[in-house]
DNA sequence: GATGAATGAGCATTCATTCAT
DNA sequence: CATGAATGAATGCTCATTCAT
């Protein structure tokens, strides 16, 4: 592991811990000095802004290859939530930076807009072409689909759910029902 | 106003500017004295708590007059989702306290816990004397019904949405389209 | 008890708890309100006197009980000693403070001349009468007689002796063979 | 003088001039800023036990070197005593530290505990070697040693006495007569 | 005599950031 | 690329004291 990934690592784990990414936390975790930190981030924005980054382009990926996979468009629906409901049980700490993270998407500007310029037009091309869908404003699809998931991963990240895996199938074909024509 | 609420207020509106609670922010915006502030609320937390606390009431209170006022399952749920989104429009100081204020959680305890009993209680005993709700764990009811509005609602707190009134119709008919029986 | 009783009581708690005594802690501990605190002794440092001057008082009047039953001067010098370690080992919170309550003899200022010159003039007075007492200047002839209880008195306060009761018999006879002629 | 060590010297200025350290006045005395002062010891407490491991560390030495200097039982025990009075009448401020700092004797741990181990060791050590000392439990011997130099030092540091130095041979010789076999 | 809300100076501590080596 | 000493603004908090009721 390079010493920008331990640093970034450290930054995930000192985010978990206390709601925030401190520098004299990442220092102590990764074992870089503050001056090694700033030679490669910059500075605390710095940090987050690429953690932010990368992680959000991880969640992407999957989530366009989800639709990608999908044959049809019950099964690309389900597996948009599908996909986001395994990414936050396999990723706690990150579906926690992300949710939490809001603060900083003016310092990661530029590269996000682009990633999510990108998964918009591929989600939207996607939704275009498939004919069972029901025409819906393009923030209500959005909402309506991610949603419910994304309200289950909140509870589940407070403790106050057991297991997103058993939820997974009624969520699912929850969202299903909310946006098929009839 | 009490110097209780003044410094209720300022804490609010100094959420507001700043994403978190300032003591000295909150000093300056009431007018009271460092000393009062920690008389009356014992500390950042303690005022955090109280607010948190305040805040979640009002709404429950507006959901479960909701439920109250419906006639049938279908207005219910759409009253709920309604609820939400208007609640969200008219108060997004208030919205955004709430969305961002899980911290706090522990601090506010006991009632917060009494406070969700409640509203759980109410909800549950009402979806279980519907007929035309479909049989769903508790926690997907939830954010099934919830989950679209509040991730609308977050679109538009970030200004990524004009208004959430002309979106109410549809995301409040995904709801019950999500949760009727067929 | 009365109110007054009450509050030196716990401003003796509260000195034994946090090495000072504060009048918040003060007021938690006793019940009374903080004006009331200041109704009866003006502030921090006027309860502090009063204390000072009680526990003093008490302790000086055991030592002058020491001299007065004692027959010769062997038993008044062992006398002393032995009251002043059962004193400590009966009252370690007042111990505690007498030993830590040098500051603010300022304030107890009248009260506490008056004390010590009378417990002096007494000693003084015993000292000059018994013959086999060697000549030695007064403040070395308290050092001597005191200093060894009260070195023994700090190590049982800070745990580090099991019973000064034990070693009574040995201080007593060490100081004795110290101060008396040949 | 290295920036630790000017901060440790303000520190003790401080303690001389309030009687606990402050740290913004150990800040203005030495120079160093804040930041710095933590960089280095911690916090308030970290300077404290730096200081008062130092200061201990010095007058055990002095003590340890007059046990090796003596030529005898006798003019062991009173070199120890005529050690502790010149080190106190040479260092008022270390010593009034030294006696005024036992709330800090918890963060300092290890430390003391092994400087304390090892004065002991020696100290045991040359005192069993010596006949013509008087069978005692050892704290009794430390008392009786320590104690009336320690009183008479308290007295001096409060200004009640004169010299020390005109005190010492009387001191000395009635330490040594109370320990000494007869 | 008693109460407790209010005051505000004072203090310890944190933390992002800089920079010489 | 790396290190860590140094900086200083910012902030939460404590606490003695006053005073209207």
């Amino acid at each position: 592991m390079s010493r920008r990934e331990a640093i970034l690592e450290a930054a995930l784990d000192s985010f978990g811990a206390t709601g925030e990414v401190a520098i004299e936390e990442v220092r102590r975790r990764s074992g870089a000095s503050v001056g090694s930190i700033y030679h490669h981030f910059g500075g605390k924005d710095g940090i987050a802004a690429a953690l932010y980054v990368e992680i959000l382009r991880e969640y992407q990926v999957g989530a366009v290859r989800a639709l990608d996979e999908a044959d049809g468009a019950e099964q690309g629906v389900k597996g948009l939530v599908r996909h986001h409901l395994r990414w936050v049980e396999r990723n706690p700490e990150r579906a926690r930076f992300l949710l939490g993270g809001g603060a900083l998407r003016e310092t990661a500007g530029d590269q996000l807009r682009e990633l999510n310029r990108d998964l918009s037009a591929a989600v939207d091309g996607w939704v275009e072409r498939e004919a069972e869908i029901r025409a819906l404003p393009r923030e209500v699809f959005y909402a309506v689909v991610i949603g419910p998931a994304q309200e289950a991963s909140r509870l589940w990240l407070a403790g106050r759910v057991g297991s997103l895996r058993k939820l997974e199938g009624e969520i699912a074909a929850a969202a299903w029902r909310a946006v098929r024509v009839d």
